[in-house]
DNA sequence: AACTTTTTTGGTATAAGTTAGCAACTTTTG
DNA sequence: CAAAAGTTGCTAACTTATACCAAAAAAGTT
């Protein structure tokens, strides 16, 4: 079998999680503040793709806070490779695997609106060979599937 | 070799592609309107991917066209599978492969702002096969890759 | 042909998604 | 502590997209 499915981070995960995004962000010598940790903790919680003014009104635990503000924070996160954006739902997902580089495909239930990320190497490497062939250098994959996960599917 | 890469059609290409596209259309019990050609022209003319409020200045020709119209064109072209919306773009290309289903893989060239379509049955296969592992099945897939094409790459 | 139905187009208004650019505050560094 | 670098807050605006209703055009019916 291949993957643990569609099933949300318990709380202890969570902070797991967390504890290990301050460590890979240091590394990269920034830091983790608070609204950072907070933004990565409310997508992490919601545990599918969210929609940047979602996130927004999660937030209002500290002083509401305002669109650039949500949208910077998150391309920080992305850039750090912790976040990742659905193109095909304008929603953004915490990422499930915080090490190595990315080759990420998204299964998106179309039912539920949960997503999973696949961590699919091989699909990646085909990929940069057959484009190749066709004289292009790719710089960044994006792959996304829509669907229904095995617990829609009736 | 693969396929020719990265080259807007000629005008006399245009005519045929129409042509082709009308029989499609109708062939499903639809029609080619005035409207929907001509936003599909306009598309093909292009020859790189298309972002809906550039089409519609395009369309000036007519009386101006509103948002609504052109987003409704584009939805009937998708359907009929004449045109594909590139998700990481935002925008909207002729699809160049007007028989057989859809597996589509596109390359899109960040320095030239030009897209083009590979016809990737085995990448598809994979994916369904791979995502299936994984207790998932697919209904639609996306992938497309960033990077540059043969002429822009130094 | 006149009438009904279906399909297509036109349009208003508004929702949803995103960013530029500047001001203020905080942290780090010398 | 002052200067520099980094981070957050915010206004305003821009881009992307849709719900909904009305008018017009095409197709089907008697």
């Amino acid at each position: 079998m291949v993957s643990t499915t569609f099933r949300p981070c318990s709380p202890t995960d969570i902070e797991e999680f967390l504890a290990q995004a301050g460590t890979i962000v240091s590394k990269r010598g920034q830091r983790l503040t608070e609204l950072r940790s907070q933004v990565l903790r409310l997508l992490l919680e919601q545990g599918e793709p969210t929609k940047a003014y979602d996130l927004l009104a999660l937030i209002k635990g500290r002083g509401i806070a305002k669109p650039p503000t949500v949208y910077r924070t998150l391309r920080f996160l992305q850039e750090v490779g912790l976040v990742h954006k659905i193109e095909s739902l304008n929603a953004f997902v915490a990422c499930g695997h915080t090490s190595h580089d990315h080759s990420a495909v998204f299964m998106i239930c179309d039912a539920c609106g949960r997503s999973e990320e696949l961590h699919a190497a091989e699909i990646t490497k085909m990929l940069k060979h057959e484009t190749k062939q066709a004289d292009f250098s790719v710089t960044r994959t994006i792959i996304e599937t829509h669907g229904f996960c095995g617990s829609c599917a009736d």
